[in-house]
DNA sequence: AGATGACTGGATAGCCTCAATCGGTCAAAG
DNA sequence: CTTTGACCGATTGAGGCTATCCAGTCATCT
């Protein structure tokens, strides 16, 4: 993704750089939108000479790339930190966290008045929540433990609509928190089999959940650094 | 909504030009999307003269709001016919009509593509959801039986999001009448405390949701009314 | 009376041109 | 070496003009 020639100088510092042009292209976007925020406002606002932007990634849709990248990894690190111990509670702070993200939510509800010409790009290809494959797997192993009941995979699907739904709330009335209480509950709800768990089971669940949140950070991380480094 | 002089000839004849007019105009709409679509293509297809469609809707808008409402009775009758008699039940069948509707689900997903230019001037206006006020009175009612635990406004909102979530999954890989069987049990499981209902719980509950399809019904045919005669 | 379709005028699509813009490059500067 | 910003060329969009289209009307016909 990033230049092909060797490290500059100070690792640190470039990197440091890195997240400045981040930052700046974040705050323009949101402000003006896809479309209308050009290379030369992002440098500018980032303190660089264009020219240094493409030090850094080839094409202007690398850097967006990096952008959304970066929203993953904060996004998965916000979940973890607050370590939750339950697929009810996971799904709740993912809720919250999306909620506090105006970004990931523009690229998940397709917002073409942020993306702009990005929206039917990246909203084709990508993956719909931020979450990947593990998803799966963690659905397999709540499944083996018994705290799911029925086909994991439809599961998965499940709770996706859930989520999904609570996002776009046509207007939205409870506060964030709220709502992320409710999924905590909908999500609760919905897999639970009804039957307690066997010894041991909600330590086997917690488990798998930090599990499943060391995955999803793992494979944000590795495919950010593809973005800010060679 | 109609013309204002007084009913022609033979109002049953006259009804159901009305109806082959909206027929035409629904197929057209779904297969060149509104925007495209003219009242000279309307007017041709049903068989009829430009000027008859005048005679029964002022403008283009009134002949589609004609229509959304017609789609919206028959969504409902589909539903009723299938007496539910659980909420869960109720949204499950919800879910199965909406999905066989495209027009219904082009509208709640303000699908540009089929709406054109109607898609924000309807989406801001109109319920979400085909369901209005009744269902906050539904709410109540399960509440007062018992068969909802927390806030039944809130708990609207949940449903709300559940449906909405099934409805607009981002790949829709189940059938549709697995969708629907999910949202039954998905629905069923967030309403219910788990407690079992008071005695005579059951039929209340069948009894109330029987009378809620019935306000629906009621509601959705005189607005229809509205917009096909007088 | 009800029904028709030719007609109207306001809006829109298409097209062209020109100027400005902006993604990306690279020779020169530090 | 890293960093810069003037520069290049493709793309975009404003402006203007014309032809077409189409919602809605109404004189005419049945």
């Amino acid at each position: 993704m990033a230049r092909t020639g060797r490290p500059p100088q100070d690792p640190a510092r470039r990197l440091e750089r890195a997240h400045r042009i981040l930052d700046a292209a974040t705050e323009l976007i949101l402000r003006w939108g896809y479309d209308k925020t050009t290379i030369d406002d992002v440098a500018q606002r980032a303190g660089v000479a264009k020219g240094t932007i493409y030090l850094h990634w080839k094409t202007r849709d690398e850097l967006f790339t990096a952008l959304l990248r970066r929203e993953r990894v904060r996004l998965v690190a916000e979940v973890r930190e607050r370590e939750p111990a339950t697929p009810g509670e996971l799904f709740g702070l993912f809720a919250l966290a999306l909620l506090g993200r105006p970004l990931m939510r523009a690229m998940l509800s397709g917002d073409s008045e942020v993306l702009g010409k990005l929206t039917r790009r990246k909203r084709d290809s990508g993956p719909r929540l931020p979450l990947g494959g593990p998803l799966d797997a963690y659905a397999e192993e709540l499944a083996e433990i018994g705290a799911i009941d029925g086909d994991p995979r439809e599961q998965v699907i499940v709770i996706t609509a859930i989520v999904y739904g609570f996002l776009f709330l046509p207007d939205a009335k409870p506060p964030d928190e709220r709502i992320a209480e409710l999924v905590t509950t909908t999500v609760e709800r919905t897999l639970s089999p009804g039957g307690p768990l066997p010894p041991g089971g909600e330590q086997a669940v917690a488990r798998a959940t930090r599990r499943f949140l060391d995955a999803m950070t793992e494979a944000a991380q590795q495919k950010l650094a593809l973005s800010l480094e060679v």
